[in-house]
Parts: structure tokens; sequence; C-alpha cells
DNA sequence: AGCATATTGCTAATATTTTAGCATATAGCT
DNA sequence: AGCTATATGCTAAAATATTAGCAATATGCT
């Protein structure tokens, strides 16, 4: 069970932003969130998502500054995991197919030599592994 | 505005498991569910979903089995992208950078060789594009 | 036929989420 | 000092989601 599958709706929509922005304020969230309810209401959210354990926040000047307690590193790879699981047979490379796809016009040449770059290394490793592997 | 955003968390956890399933039983979503609640809940839950139009369920023998109105396909690329604007600002190259490095063991060096070919492909349609871009 | 099992339709209780409102505090201005 | 902006803390109402239960129907088995 994924820490997300536990969040309501309203909760996740707010950690979504939170992680978009790396961190934000009461008026950031309401200012990007969708059919926004009132500045309350996203306190209200806020603070549940503190006694959750999932936020903290910072007094930033007179207002509060909420981040993320799951770096945001942790979550995204988790956040992956669970996507692959759920619409690609749980097959990464399927995952990295579907998203050279979707994405020709915004990759640039460099971006792909990286990844070029990134695979042959992957290759390499396969090969003569460095860490211990699994037996 | 995803179409996911608006699902609450059990219509999620349902949405999710009939995508990995591709098609699914209220038995099946059952025995999939995490904290599972009663079998009449998960009915209750499905036929929400089809009155909400995210679903639709056949016949099939005595039982019904439900299967999704938005194809996985598009279903994916969605989930994707919202994923990449959360964790990657809005970056592919980096969700597949870190696709790549947390599946090193299981992405194959067939699989490898495959990506490498997609990617030499979209450098050359990245050169001379075949099909009419945005100006 | 009679019984157990698996299934659906529908309804209503319960729990949780979502929302707004009131009271209060601080900073900045005039 | 007094007014306004912008915050927060807390509480309670309203809306939605979640759950279980009862009735009914079809299937398969003895």
């Amino acid at each position: 069970m994924t820490r997300a599958s536990k969040l309501s709706r309203r909760e996740r929509q707010i950690m979504d932003i939170i992680y978009r922005l790396g961190e934000a304020s009461v008026k950031d969230v309401l200012e990007n969130l969708e059919d926004p309810p009132s500045y309350s209401s996203v306190r209200a959210l806020l603070r549940k998502l503190v006694d959750k354990g999932h936020v903290n926040h910072r007094e930033c000047g007179l207002k509060y500054v909420y981040y993320p307690l799951v770096k945001r590193e942790t979550a995204s790879t988790s956040a992956l995991s669970n996507l692959v699981k759920t619409f690609f047979s749980d097959s990464p490379a399927l995952a990295v197919n579907s998203l050279l796809d979707m994405s020709s016009d915004s990759i640039s040449d460099e971006e792909l030599q990286q990844l070029e770059k990134l695979i042959k290394a992957k290759k390499k490793s396969n090969k003569k592994p460095t860490k211990r592997q699994k037996r």
C-alpha cells in the first residue's frame, strides 16, 4: 500500500501542488487548486496533512510555508513504480517507450544524447556488475 | 483537470485494479483491494463508477465484468503526463532518466537495445520531420 | 424438488471529507 | 491610534464517500 493511496481527493491534489512547487503557502495552494474552495478550507486541509505527517510547515514572516516530509525523489520513485505497475505490466522499459513516444516534440537532441549515454552505461553495468547482485 | 483527479480514494484504487487487470469482476476487485470492505461495498462503488461513466460492464455468465471506458493507452498517457508535471518539472527526459535509474535490475539487455533504437529514431525525426510541425 | 452458493438491485446507516465561519493576532499605513 | 491586509486556531455544519444489509434471481448439486 503506497503512501499516496491513503490520501483523500483534496489531500492528493494538494500534495501534488506542494511537490510541483517544492513548497507552498496556503495562498499558493489555493491558487493552484482546481475548483478552489475557500481559504479556510485549504487551511483545514493543510492542517490535516500536517496531522497525518505528510507535510510540515515553517514560519516565513507572517505566514506558514508547507513542505513535504517525504522527499521529492522518494515520492516520485514510488509514484512512478505504481504507475508502471498499473499501466505497463510492471515493465519500466514499456513506460520509457511510452514517454519517448508521447513527447517527441519536447525532448531535445541534447537530452536524447544524454539518454543514449545513460542506456549505454546501463548495458555495461548489466554485463559486469560492480555491485553485488541478488543470488 | 485530469479525469483521475475527480475520483475518490476507493474509486481510484478500483480504477487502478481494473486497468491493471484489463477487466475485472466484483470478486477480482475485492481480492485486489487493500483493506478490503465487504462485497456489497465494492459493488456499490462499481455502480458509482458506472454512473460516473468511468467503467461499464458486460454480463459474463452469471456475473458482471467491468472494463474501463477510457482505453488503457489514453489513461496511461494522461497519468504519465501528470506525474511528469508533478515530479519532473514537466521534463519527460528527466522521468525517463529516473525510470532507467530505478530499474537497473529489471531492464534486460534486449530491452535496452530496443530503447536505443527508439531514441535513434527520435533523433532522426527531430532532424527531418515527416509530419507537419506547429509553427 | 430442495438447498447451498454466487450474483445482482436497491436502500439506508455510518464515517469521512470538505467546507465555511468566527475569533484572534501581527504588520503596515495614514 | 485606528484602519486594513493578511495571517492563523479552532469549531461546526454540509456534502460526499463508504459501508453493510435485505430481497431477489439464477446455477449447480444431491
